[in-house]
DNA sequence: ATTCTCGGACGATCAAGTGC
DNA sequence: CACTTGATCGTCCGAGAATG
């Protein structure tokens, strides 16, 4: 055990800090993700992580966190707020047996942990692999733009400006949606009909460029 | 150093089972 | 019927791999 994954406890005190060094690129911003209404004052204390009751389609392609609004966050981040959907969800599995149940005080005698519930139900044999990752990216047009009303026109000029983005936006992207990063406080725009103009970018998964991508 | 992938912990949901 | 149990499904944290 070289790390006790019980031991988890959650930014519950990462409010309003300036941007961390942190892997994740959405994160990297002091997005205040309310994680518990009753934020303990001590951060020893395990806060429970909050979850989605639907995650978008792209934040959930990229593993990463959703919020409820529509478009969430993240899309609204990485202008591309048309394309935030809900994920759909299948509908649970029915008729399912089961066996008798236990009560309450005497689970925990530690030896019941794993065995069968009843002698004649074979309980899930096959676990199924996890849901998360997409195996493969819906296709995406691999272009990247600030909003679809700064498009240029099929056959106008390549834009060679670049557009003021209001908010810094994190120097790695793994949402599953077309966009270009910035270090700093703007951003390039292009019109979809242009060609993706970096070498290396990974279309696989839905991957964006990102800073390492830029070579103009 | 930075970006990207993805294993798996954790949380939410809800049908099956239980008791009245 | 309401309540409990626990399997299933979904979210997303965060370590490690890949890349420049
Ligand atoms: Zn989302
Ligand atoms: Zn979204």
């Amino acid at each position: 055990m070289s790390s006790n994954v019980n031991d988890r406890t959650y930014h519950t005190t990462a409010t309003a800090s300036p941007p961390v060094p942190s892997p994740d690129g959405l994160l990297m911003f002091p997005i205040d993700w309310p994680r518990d209404s009753e934020a303990s004052p001590k951060p020893t204390t395990r806060s429970k992580r909050r979850q989605v009751k639907n995650a978008c389609t792209l934040c959930q392609k990229s593993c990463k966190k959703c919020d409820e609004a529509r478009p969430c966050l993240r899309c609204v981040r990485y202008g591309v707020p048309e394309r935030c959907v809900n994920s759909q969800r299948k509908e649970r599995k029915k008729g399912t047996k089961r066996g008798p149940y236990r009560k309450r005080d005497v689970r925990d005698q530690d030896d019941l942990a794993g065995l069968p519930r009843s002698p004649d139900e074979p309980q899930m044999p096959p676990p199924p692999p996890p849901p998360c990752h997409f195996p493969t990216a819906p296709p995406v047009q691999p272009v990247f733009y600030t909003h679809p009303s700064l498009y240029p026109k099929p056959g106008e000029q390549a834009p060679s400006h670049s557009i003021v983005c209001p908010v810094s936006v994190p120097a790695q992207v793994d949402m599953g949606v077309p966009y270009i990063a910035t270090w700093g406080w703007g951003y390039h725009a292009y019109p979809p009909h242009y060609q993706y103009p970096y070498k290396g970018y990974n279309d696989h998964l839905g991957v964006v460029p990102t800073q390492s991508h830029m070579n103009y």
